[in-house]
DNA sequence: ACCAGATTGTTGATTTTTCAGCACGGTTGG
DNA sequence: CCAACCGTGCTGAAAAATCAACAATCTGGT
């Protein structure tokens, strides 16, 4: 993709609609979500995160990129960037919940959050039970 | 991509690791996230759903390959096809889930809940939130 | 039987993505 | 000082994805 290049203003693809930020390619994604998991992070430990990783400069061109079309912002710490995501994380939180709720779960929180529940290592102590019960009745109180 | 060729088993790159299917492009996870959040479709249904559809003709490709990749299976209904995930509702929703709660919540269930008790559009009955609370309980219960 | 419109699969050209090679600058330690 | 490294960014070539045009097939109505 030529870097200084104007996006035209579109769409999603999945998994969110980051507002109007151009859409990811495949690695791109899955960059992106490394950088999520971990927060922030170097290229070098990016690449330790990928499954199938391609050379040290291949991820450095996907990360140029992406800092182009405004998914990731940049930091020196000392010799070396450290890449964390432009979205603030809550917001693509509410991003990605809304559009797994929609796309898989027909908008029923209920059903997404039995699923949470069922998920194999899904281990909950009293106090995170007791909670997550607190949420829910705050939720209602909330007009919700 | 040749549709005939074999797929070397890999990867994600995000929203799931649906098993050793091959990776999505963008425009097939499109499709896929169309197809999931209506059960099933056809051809000119699903471009109905696309934000920047293209030619009908383009969608058809699309579906093509994704059913030779193995992630779409088709059936006709009369003269038309209809396309469905090959994978299960249930189980894609588990994979997405578990995804997305390691990528974006750190793993924690509590938080996942939060976030979509959260959401603007939530909405919930009396019984919904007793059925929830009864999850909760029940998940426990179960020794997690 | 025939036609108009709709549905499907194929092909090949264009665009995008992916990736490695290379060159440059800064740091470290011999 | 200067070699051996590490980190960075650029460039261009190979691979994949995207898409429209086309041809074939089927449907239903006249």
């Amino acid at each position: 993709m030529a870097i200084g290049q104007k996006f035209h203003l579109s769409i999603h693809t999945s998994e969110e609609i980051v507002s109007d930020l151009p859409p990811l390619s495949r690695r791109e994604r899955e960059v992106m979500d490394i950088v999520h998991e971990l927060g922030d992070a170097t290229a070098a430990r990016i690449r330790e995160h990928m499954a199938e990783p391609p050379t040290d400069s291949a991820v450095r061109s996907v990360l140029r990129i992406l800092g182009a079309k405004g998914h990731l912002a940049s930091e020196y710490d000392g010799p070396r960037l450290v890449y964390s995501p432009t979205i603030p994380a809550q917001r693509a939180r509410r991003s990605v919940m809304r559009h797994v709720l929609r796309t898989f779960f027909g908008g029923s929180v209920e059903g997404a959050v039995a699923t949470l529940l069922e998920l194999e290592d899904t281990r909950l102590t009293p106090e995170e039970r007791a909670r997550m019960k607190a949420l829910i009745d705050q939720a209602t109180e909330e007009g919700r």
